[in-house]
DNA sequence: TCATAAAATGCCACCGGTGGCACACATGTT
DNA sequence: AACATGTGTGCCACCGGTGGCATTTTATGA
């Protein structure tokens, strides 16, 4: 078990100061090509790679990003997790987890301390906690660099990254009408969510274009849980007449709806089409296989690790514009034309 | 924004020397009692928490745990990283992600780099990277901390958190037996896994030891995967006579399983019963549902987390044999008692 | 009451880097 | 030749803690 080896040792080995080889490191313009080449070699066969904390210590940085959410959706963080981390890793930093509970009287100084006490350079915040303005504002107030990951545009470009679930919404709501359906219900999520009113408003919007108002007792809000989509299809599928389409604010609760539809003898797609939000693990496997959204997940992380890094390294952010990713339609089995 | 304050600002607003402060954050017992409060009471006041650099750049500690893995199950990964984090923040440490790919040439020195460039005090290792030895060996070459998460006892009780895979399949096939199963079939993973090997063994053994042999065309090796499962089971379905049972490896096989029985008009569980293991999000959502095996993997993180710590902190570990956590079938739908 | 041990506290160097500034030297300008 | 300018490099303090040891205070025993 060797040592690590310190700038001291390279400083040494190669006959200069340490601060010389600390602007090697650090890619200063100021040095000249013999001697930074001659430091470069003694850097390499030593193996020898900054100490991030002795570094951060100087410089207050910590060289980690943090990851703040409050997010039931295992595959969804693990995305989004893999996507910063592949940015991550390119510019030099390790990502800190730090899951909380963003209705807990101390979530905002939770995630204070959190960044605070081990000098995280900057953090990516997820839905639905990146939706707290209170937090933001905190962040802001103790000069922590943040961007979001959100439904809406909530903050500046700089802070922010953007799915625009509406336009999908909407998309979705063409292609039903566009399969001949006239009658759509839908079961939204928790209406204190910018996302859900997105996506509601992405659907009923559209609809209202094309000259169909969907009726209030075919719109119902759910919780997003499965079994809350379990208990919302039964609210809808008793009606008469029954609705021809349940769109479902994720598929969670579609897969209720297939469920409930199951147990009532409902055939899907044949006698009602249904549709989801998220392209789960099981939207593809569920039988029948589950109409959804696909939101770019993975590229929207990386997104915002990129925007995070132009942050902290204060580098002017090139594609300022770029903070807008679009979800897609997946077309699978519960979704089908009109027959009759 | 007010700046964070220091051990010097707590020092001199309660009249000690820093040194004495620190004594104080560390629960160092040499500390009168009323200087230990008075110093307390600025701490507190002024929200003062030790900055994790600082601290680490002094006694080369960095409160970083990292978490290694090369897991494609993300609720697996989910389940984990909360359990870790449960003791992780109880006792001050953040925890720090790196997936990997452990058959990449580069997978241990990219881990070993990992480590030491942010001084990561501790690893733990996640399976199926956990089950790469040369990996155990260098992370113990380099004198750095991990405990690994198997399914197998491969290492040292402090280096291990162990799940008795084998011991919750031989419970499975005691079940399926006293179902009144004689025929049983087994998707196996890839057998270059310990956990396959083990779970695997786990029923045939007991199945021997219950006086039934499962002849060769009986066991497949499947890949894990939800297509893989597919293809297993159309393997098996085809033979005559057809197969009472298929245990697969995990849920997505089984999955699998099922998604063939039902285009092969195969009623499940009337016809055929089939298991799994993980209990998975969608185990339990499934038509049928799935009999599974579910692991207490928040649990097992926790533990291995504690070990960890105590590895760290050098502390003795109390209990150092409580290291096996067993498994626990969970029945469901699928399998049901032989009636013919 | 005083020597002596034990407990409480302080002093200073150090961890491994970076920032600010001084300085040496080469070059360009008048 | 004298001076300004720019480039390359070194020195030293400092970031916020901890370790080792010296020193002071308090408790203990004879």
């Amino acid at each position: 078990m060797e040592k690590k080896p310190t700038i001291n040792d390279v400083a040494r080995l190669s006959g200069v100061s340490k601060r010389t080889v600390s602007r090697v490191i650090n890619g200063a313009t100021n040095v000249g090509a013999a001697t930074r080449e001659r430091i470069q070699k003694v850097i390499d066969e030593l193996g020898f790679s900054p100490d991030k904390q002795a570094r951060g210590l100087a410089a207050s940085r910590s060289y980690l990003i943090g990851l703040i959410y409050d997010n039931p959706d295992a595959l969804y963080i693990d995305q989004v997790q893999r996507g910063v981390l592949s940015v991550c890793s390119e510019k030099g930093y390790e990502l800190v987890v730090h899951p909380c509970h963003y209705r807990g009287d101390d979530f905002i100084s939770n995630c204070i301390n959190f960044v605070r006490r081990s000098n995280i350079d900057g953090v990516i915040v997820l839905p639905p906690a990146s939706e707290a303005n209170e937090l933001a504002k905190a962040l802001q107030n103790h000069g922590i660099n943040y961007v979001r990951m959100a439904s809406v545009k909530i903050d500046e470009q700089e802070n922010i990254v953007v799915s625009d679930d509406r336009a999908a919404l909407s998309d979705m709501a063409r292609y039903l009408v566009s399969l001949g359906h006239k009658d759509i219900a839908i079961i939204s999520g928790p209406k204190h969510y910018y996302s859900t009113v997105e996506r509601l408003e992405g659907i009923t919007h559209t609809l209202a274009e094309l000259g169909m108002t969907v009726p209030p007792e075919r719109i119902i809000e759910g919780k997003n849980s499965y079994e809350s989509g379990i208990e919302c299809a039964r609210t809808l599928l008793i009606q008469t007449p029954r609705p021809q389409v349940i769109v479902a604010n994720n598929d969670e609760m579609a897969a209720g709806v297939l469920k409930v539809a199951h147990e009532m003898g409902i055939d899907v797609p044949g006698e009602l089409s249904v549709a989801g939000f998220d392209d789960n693990l099981f939207a593809s496997r569920v039988i029948p296989s589950l109409t959804t959204v696909q939101r770019p997940v993975v590229a929207m992380a990386g997104l915002a690790a990129k925007k995070i890094v132009a942050l902290i390294e204060n580098k002017p952010t090139e594609d300022v514009d770029d903070y807008i990713v679009k979800p897609h339609l997946i077309i699978r089995e519960s979704t089908r034309k009109v027959t009759k």
